[in-house]
Parts: structure tokens; C-alpha cells; sequence
DNA sequence: TTGCCGATCAAACGTATGTTTCAAACAGAC
DNA sequence: GTCTGTTTGAAACATACGTTTGATCGGCAA
């Protein structure tokens, strides 16, 4: 059985627990509980709960930044010398992400939410981590993003990069319970797949939106 | 000064604690001891800290969603029968955030956060309170989105709702921190009009984005 | 004044947290 | 089998939390 089993079923608990709860509101007791190990098989094998937190990003990230990477190459040399579309450099994101082995069906809707998570509950640690392990494969696809947008000024790209952001480890995050929503009301059964295809001219047409900053149409109002 | 400033300072702390720690990460004694009472006041005052939490959005909430009906109103009003426009539902709502006194300068940004973390916490009692509190206008807010978006399924409406949900819970939610961000890579300062003036026609082109199910191709799409 | 009652205070309560300790169990090399 | 280093186990640690207690204060009516 060696050391193997213990780590990964911390990591399994761990990932779920925190995709749930949160991370201050998920203890290490309820973790090492539901991975039926010993409490102090964490601090053994992790030295901290922060340290556990990066390694749950850690093992699905390291291997989605490889595959995300490839996934870039691939267009780019499709594209020969011209800056891929939006929708390209959105299409080639989503699908290295739905093409990700998963662990369970859960997967990649429990990741979705952890990343949603990590920009949202202000975890200084957490913040830093991600940037700094992370900060290739994330800055290739900002300026890849650069790319299909010329048009817009950079504040106005940052800024739709976070609604982008946002639409998609929100809805992603809930897309589980959104599904059942979906079901009951109307009776109809939605993939992830299917979803990410709803999302992606969503995003692309908020993205491309004709500039911003107009006043509320036909009304009255004025700017102090 | 009758029974003093007690529960106000109280409700001003603990608003500004919760918008920049979150909820479980902001103690009791962070409270008290900023508001400058003594400890035992929260559970005289409120009764316990969920009550507190409660109380902050109520204080804000309450005549929120009045100012929020009468901007409905006096929409409708002027359409005289006609459905409002997306974008006017949208700014309606944005204006009215926009618009409420504030009792400070960071006031609505301080707000906005507290609703993304409302929705992001999976802090039961909190999702609970506000639905059952504020029913109302947010289902009055969901048939002004359904009248002025009628080309689009069910289905389409639906999912698109969430992606709104989620560009604008995210965004709000960080909203500090991505403030800060930008200040300190672009050297540009924002304010929560802004981001708003910038959400909005992301959102309302997102919605109103030509049809979906397009598979990565190798065209770019416009909107006409 | 006296009596009263809501508001404040310092202190304690019980519980839950992350972390540490140290002995026992284990695996593999000799 | 014996030794060695790694992994598990039960228990304790110190700290922080939300909440409760009971004494004390302060204004006001009778």
C-alpha cells in the first residue's frame, strides 16, 4: 500500500471538501475524516493546510498547464503567422480543459469552482501561489487575448477578462445544481460540453462588444 | 443619543470587516474591538453573529429593493406598455445600485462585494434570508429580463441569466482586489461606476449574442 | 432620594481549530 | 531475525472562536 494511498486520498477528500465549503470552512478534521486517514497525516504529509490547498490546485493545474500549452502550439501553427480569433483562443481553452482525464464526472465542475473560489476568498497565499506557479501558460493566453482584440484599450480588456472570467467559474461552479434547476423547470438535461458551447459566444460576444461607456439610453441621468 | 451609536458603529464595522475578510474569516473581536464596544454587544444587540450578518444586508438590502421598485415603476412607466429594452433593465438596476446614499465613499463598492460573497460562501443561512427577504424584486427583475429578450429559448435565456450572474457576483465580488491590480500594472485608477458603466454592455451583448452551438471554427463571427 | 431597567463591561465558558508529540506499526535491506 | 527509516495512530497542545454570565453603570420616573 506504501505512502501512495494516504496523500492521494487526502488530495481526493480535500478537493471536494473545499469545492463544497470553502477552505477556511472546511477543517482538517472533516478532511481527514471523509479520506478515512489520520488527522495528522496532513501536517505529515503536506507541513500545513495552506501547503495542502496549493498541492489540490498543484495536481490538477501542472497537468492542465502542459496540455493547455500543447493545445496553443497546435493553433498557433494552424494559424501560420496569423493571431488566432477569439473564438479559437477560447475554443482551444475549453476543450484542453473538458479534454482533462478526470478523476470522477465530477471533475472538472469541482475544479471550475475551486478556481472561482481562489480569486474570491481574498487568501492572500493562495492569490500568490497561482501566479507564480502559473504565471506561463496564463500570460500566453493574455496575450493571446491581446491578440484577437486589438480593438479594445487595455483597461477595457482587464476588465471584460474578469467578466469572462467570472460567467465561467460561476457558472461552471453551480453547474451541477444549475443542471438540476434546468431539469425540474424544464425538462431538459444539459452537458458541460453543451454548456461550455452556450458559454463561448456569450463570452466572445461580450468580449467584442461595441465600446463601452455609453450613458443609460433615453434617460435623464447625468454624471455628477 | 438615546441608546447610544452602539448597533450602528457595530453594523458599520462589521460591513467593512465582512467586504474585506469574508464572513468566517472575520471574527467577533475583530468587530467589537474596531467598533469600539465591548464584546458581549453583538449578541446583545443581534442576538448572534449569523443575526449580525443578517442585519448588515438588511440595513442595505431593505431600502435597496424600494429604490429598485420605483426605478422599475417609473421604467415601465415611460415605456407605456412596451417591454423595457435589455439595456434599460440593466441600467435600471445599475443606476439604482449607483444612486442609494451611501454612508461612505467606498459605500457601494463595499456592498457589492458583500452580494458576490453572498452568493460565492455557500453560507446557507445567508442564500436562505436573502431569498426569502427580497423575492420580490428579483422576480420582478427576471420577467423585465424575459420580456426584453423574447428571441431567445428558454433554455438559451436561462443559462445566459447565470452567465450574467456570474460575470457580475465575480467581478463584484473582487472587485477591491482587481482595483487594485489594476492600479498597480496599468497605474489606473476605477471606480465601481465605471466597472458597472463597463459590465453592463458586455452583459447586455452577451445576451444578446447570435445563436449558439457554433463549433471551433476556423472564421471569425460578427454580430450584426 | 429610591427603585428600576436597559446598556455596558470584564471575565469566563465550552467547543473547535491547526499543529505537535511520541510511541507503535510497517516495509525493505542486510 | 534484526536493524533502519518511513508512515500511521491516539492523544495532547495552545489558541481562537461564538456565546453566556453576573456585576456595574447611568439615566429617569415616582
Amino acid at each position: 500500500m506504501a505512502q501512495s494511498d494516504t496523500v492521494d486520498r487526502i488530495l481526493d477528500a480535500a478537493e471536494e471538501l473545499f469545492a463544497e465549503r470553502g477552505f477556511s470552512e472546511t477543517s482538517l478534521r472533516m478532511i481527514t475524516s471523509k479520506a478515512k486517514v489520520n488527522l495528522a497525516a496532513v501536517n505529515y504529509h503536506f507541513g500545513s493546510k495552506n501547503a495542502l490547498i496549493h498541492a489540490v490546485f498543484a495536481r490538477f493545474l501542472t497537468p492542465f498547464s502542459a496540455t493547455l500549452e500543447n493545445a496553443f502550439d497546435e493553433l498557433e501553427a494552424r494559424c501560420d503567422g496569423e493571431p488566432p480569433t477569439l473564438n479559437q483562443t477560447l475554443w482551444a481553452l475549453t476543450e484542453s480543459a473538458v479534454r482533462m482525464p478526470q478523476r470522477n464526472e465530477k471533475g472538472i465542475s469541482i475544479f471550475m469552482r475551486l478556481l472561482g473560489l481562489a480569486y474570491t476568498q481574498s487568501q492572500g497565499h493562495l492569490r500568490k501561489f497561482l501566479e507564480q506557479e502559473y504565471s506561463q501558460p496564463f500570460s500566453r493566453f493574455m496575450r493571446l487575448l491581446k491578440e484577437a482584440t486589438p480593438q479594445l484599450s487595455a483597461v477595457d480588456r482587464y476588465w471584460r477578462i474578469q467578466f469572462m472570467l467570472g460567467a465561467t467559474a460561476f457558472t461552471m461552479s453551480s453547474s451541477d445544481a444549475l443542471r438540476d434547476i434546468l431539469q425540474n423547470k424544464l425538462g431538459v438535461e444539459t452537458t458541460v460540453q453543451e454548456i461550455a458551447a452556450r458559454l463561448v459566444p456569450f463570452l466572445a460576444a461580450g468580449m467584442q462588444a461595441e465600446d463601452a461607456m455609453l450613458v443609460p439610453p433615453a434617460s435623464k441621468t447625468s454624471v455628477a
